[in-house]
DNA sequence: GTCTATAACGGGATAGAC
DNA sequence: GTCTATCCCGTTATAGAC
């Protein structure tokens, strides 16, 4: 294979990244551990930064793909009527859930680079996130937005806002670890965890000030 | 004053390692800002580690602080009774974004803090953020869990991860300047996000089965 | 308590052989 | 397409004068 070194550096970068945040791992470390060196990252990637660029394109553009796809369908379904809110909810989580039950085996994800990249410096979140992410995430808005008229789209958009940060921390490994001592990470499958999610984040973005105030008791 | 240069150097630090994050800021910058020089630094905190926990100390020290009167507050008030779960989530929020309000001059805050560490080193977010926020939080899930019995204590305590997520993002800088191109940041009245936050995050906790799937349309 | 100067190290990038 | 060797820079930490 002639670009099998590639890959195992786009592997190897993906996993690092994703484990030790990108400014925490050095071009050294990620080429010892790939079984090669120094100067196959800049022959194909350029420099450092372009091959965060490709870690996080080859994840992002199927990640993408499936997500406009599920919204696509869902949307295709009810006919000219706007879907509930879970379901919009689902198209945008679903895969990447699926994503992480797939590959598991290798730790690494774009749904875990995603919240890595938080603390980068600004151009890197800007360069990558915005330009990756950007046009799905605006798509995705818009469905709600349709979905909620009466909520307002500067709310839905706040809201949506929210939804998009406990995605990011939700699977992040980091975040479990800490926070809440004495209570680890709850389910394995993480496509069980995301329908939890769901249900958390469409309550939330359901949101009004009729809410009652003791549910139950 | 004898200890002048020691506060100096603990605001440009607070400020520059909640825009850049800590391994996105040397030392070196970070005492030219604060018009001293490196030995500063290991004179009176020994090493950057130091410097990094005595940043933190300082406002988890008030912020923790705050958080547990407000809460034991609200929890003397309604006799025996458990606090809705609004004003629980109003003790917890509420501290950080007065924090942010008063110091809004200088840009700097753990509640952004709090976020830059997501990414760092697991041994840091191990160091810093378990050990500075842990029994609070676990203080708090108690409650939470006290208010909302039916749902199930791990119900409850995964929930209110998600809420730590969402809160932990939502106020930092750089995740509202990505993600959804055109839409700039809200309010700029931390306060007030805090309320529109605390009503998003009070529905999901509560969120049931039987939640309805299109509100009124 | 504060400074300058420097040590000791690790980072990314690059040249050039093969 | 892959390697070794090296350059140059920025980093933290430290020594020692004042």
């Amino acid at each position: 294979m002639p670009t099998h070194t590639r890959d195992k550096l786009l592997d190897v970068a993906e996993e690092l990244f994703a484990a030790k945040g990108i400014s925490g791992t050095s071009l050294r470390v990620l080429t010892k551990t790939a079984g090669t060196n120094l100067a196959a990252v800049h022959y194909h990637f350029g420099s450092k930064d372009g091959l965060v660029d490709a870690v996080f394109e080859r994840r992002a553009t199927a990640l993408n793909r499936d997500r406009l796809a599920d919204l696509a369908r869902i949307e295709a379904t009810c006919e000219g009527d706007t879907p509930p809110v879970e379901d919009i909810l689902r198209a945008f989580i679903a895969p990447g859930a699926r994503m992480l039950d797939e590959l598991k085996d290798r730790r690494a994800l774009i749904v875990r680079l995603r919240c890595r990249v938080e603390a980068e410096a600004p151009a890197v979140v800007e360069a990558l996130v915005r330009r990756h992410f950007g046009v799905t995430c605006a798509r995705f808005l818009e469905a709600l937005q349709r979905a909620m008229p009466e909520l307002g789209k500067e709310l839905v958009a706040e809201r949506f806002r929210y939804s998009l940060a406990t995605l990011s921390l939700t699977f992040s490994e980091t975040f479990d670890l800490d926070t809440i001592p004495g209570h680890p990470p709850t389910g394995s499958h993480d496509a069980l965890r995301a329908e939890r999610l769901i249900d958390f984040l469409a309550a939330g973005l359901r949101a009004g000030p009729d809410t009652p105030r003791r549910p139950s008791a």
